[in-house]
Formats: structure tokens, C-alpha cells, sequence
DNA sequence: AAGTGTGCCAACCGCCTCCAC
DNA sequence: TGTGGAGGCGGTTGGCACACT
């Protein structure tokens, strides 16, 4: 006998979730908070997988979800993740708040990996696609990606990254600047921050928000009319729910928000 | 205007890891 | 220590929207 399926087969239903599923959802985890989600369906009303719900949740109604394309320089901190971390959209999508892992990986394969070999660099390796004719050439296109280092594959039981060997204390290139800088720089500086990455340790994520709004603060100041919102605010999030014309915003606005919020916290008490 | 091709993204599937028992 | 269940993760796919012919 093989493992049972994660949630009935029959009776769930399968494909694009609706606006009153998605209601039903929020209304739920607002109510009753992220847990045990293979009964959320049953408990929230829905006939849909634990798992579905899960991700619906963690990849569209989550309210601190940024939404819209990468800016460059989350682009390009992507580029340089994915260069130390590989496919480990999770954890890229952890050094990029409001962004979710789905999110990340389906951008990495429908912009940046094109982009990528446009510019001669292997995706994968993040090697120059004719590596063997200049692997230390500056004037490579490597070097728009920050000299992202070909030690990616960096062995997960030696707890120390590899690239504190080659580029973690290299200056920014010369490319960089801005706010791009700023992010790559502590980035790059920050290897006991990319140990914890690979080391898994608890404290990361609270590390990863902190140094997030230090460098927030600092793009700020160095830039104010710059446009970029790494921290948005929970209406700027929410935004997209009131141009969402299907969702009947009238009777599920942020009132309603407030309000099943307001009776969750009540019950919590309980 | 209609048909076809391409890009994008939400969602699904199956495997892996963690943890309780 | 072994086993099974639940959640998490990454790869893949289906379908919609837009561009092109």
C-alpha cells in the first residue's frame, strides 16, 4: 500500500481558484491563523486540497505579498542567489521580501534566464557560455552580474561557503550603483549571513527583515525619489484586492479585513 | 478578421524532510 | 529505531492573453 493521497481525490476540486474561495480562505487563516492546512479546507468550507489552499495562500492572498515584476534589483539579487544557492527558490525568495518562491522561479525562467544567455552567461553555472576562453576576464559579461563566483555549488556539509574565498569582500563593480549596489554590497559582505543560509539557523529570517529595512533606510536616504518598495505597507499589498473588481470589494474590503482580524485576536485570547 | 505562435503565470504533482508516535 | 503523516519544495503543465502573420 502506497502513501495515502494528502486530501481526497474525490470531491476536490481542481483549477483556477474564485473570488468567494478566496474569501473563504482569507476569512479563515485571518480567523484562525496558519495551521494544520489538511484541514483548513473542511474547517474554511472549501473543497479544495490542504495543499492547494496552502499555496494559494503562501503565493497570491497572502497580504505582505509585493506584486508586479522583479525591479532590477531584485533582479539582480536573484541572479546573484541563485549563483550561491542554485534552484533553491525558497530560499532566494527569503532574501526577497514580499516575494514568493513561485513567484521567483517562474520570473528566473521566463526573464532572467533568457536574459542570461543574451548576455553569454550560462544560466546554470553562471559561468560565461565560452568559460574556457577568459574565465577571469573582467570585460565578460560576468561582471554586470557582480562576479557572481563558479563555487554555486557549494558543498552543504561544509557549512562554510565556498565564495568567502573568492568575491565576498570584492568591491562592487563599477556597474553597480544605487540602490543595486547597496543590496549586492551587503550581499556580498554579509557572509555570515550566507552561512546561515546554508546552515539553516532559525534566527535567519528575523536576520534576513533586519538587514532588509537597514538597507531600506539606506536607499531611502540615498535615493528618495527612487520608486522601490521593498517593505510595503499592508493597504499597498492589499492594493491589488481593491482593483480586483470580481472580489465584491464592497462587502470584503478592509474593513472586513480589520474586522475578522479584530474577532481573531479576540478568540485567540480565549 | 481569423488563425497560429509565444510568453507568462497560477496551479498541480510528486518527492523530500521533519517530526510525532 | 522505524514508520507514517503533514508540510515544504522544486519541476512541470495548462490555459489565458497578447503578438504576429
Amino acid at each position: 500500500m502506497g502513501r495515502q493521497p494528502c486530501c481526497d481525490k474525490l470531491g476536490v476540486k481542481k483549477g483556477p481558484w474564485t473570488a468567494d474561495e478566496d474569501k473563504k480562505l482569507i476569512n479563515f487563516i485571518l480567523t484562525n491563523g496558519q495551521c494544520c492546512w489538511r484541514a483548513v479546507p473542511k474547517l474554511a468550507g472549501l473543497r479544495r486540497c490542504g495543499k492547494s489552499c496552502r499555496l494559494r495562500w503562501t503565493n497570491y492572498l497572502r497580504p505582505d505579498l509585493k506584486r508586479g515584476l522583479l525591479n532590477e534589483t531584485e533582479e539582480q539579487l536573484v541572479i546573484d542567489l541563485h549563483a550561491r544557492l542554485g534552484n533553491r527558490w525558497s530560499k532566494i525568495a527569503s532574501r526577497l521580501p514580499g516575494r514568493t518562491d513561485n513567484e521567483i522561479k517562474n520570473h528566473w525562467n521566463t526573464h532572467i534566464k533568457k536574459k542570461l544567455i543574451k548576455m553569454g552567461i550560462d544560466p546554470i553555472t553562471h559561468e560565461p557560455l565560452n568559460k574556457q576562453a577568459s574565465s577571469n576576464d573582467t570585460s565578460s559579461p560576468a561582471e554586470n552580474l557582480s562576479q557572481p563566483d563558479n563555487s554555486h555549488e557549494v558543498k552543504e556539509s561544509d557549512g562554510i561557503l565556498n565564495s568567502e574565498n573568492t568575491n565576498s569582500s570584492s568591491p562592487p563593480t563599477e556597474n553597480s550603483c544605487g540602490e543595486e549596489s547597496l543590496l549586492l554590497d551587503s550581499l556580498c559582505s554579509d557572509d555570515s549571513l550566507m552561512n546561515s543560509l546554508w546552515l539553516d539557523e532559525t534566527p535567519l529570517v528575523e536576520a534576513l527583515w533586519e538587514m532588509d529595512t537597514t538597507l531600506i533606510a539606506e536607499i531611502e536616504t540615498e535615493n528618495t525619489k527612487n520608486e522601490m518598495n521593498f517593505v510595503p505597507s499592508w493597504e499597498d499589498n492589499c492594493g491589488w484586492l481593491l482593483d480586483c473588481q470580481d472580489f465584491g470589494i464592497h462587502d470584503f474590503g478592509f474593513n472586513y479585513f480589520n474586522e475578522i482580524e479584530t474577532i481573531g485576536t479576540k478568540e485567540n485570547q480565549h
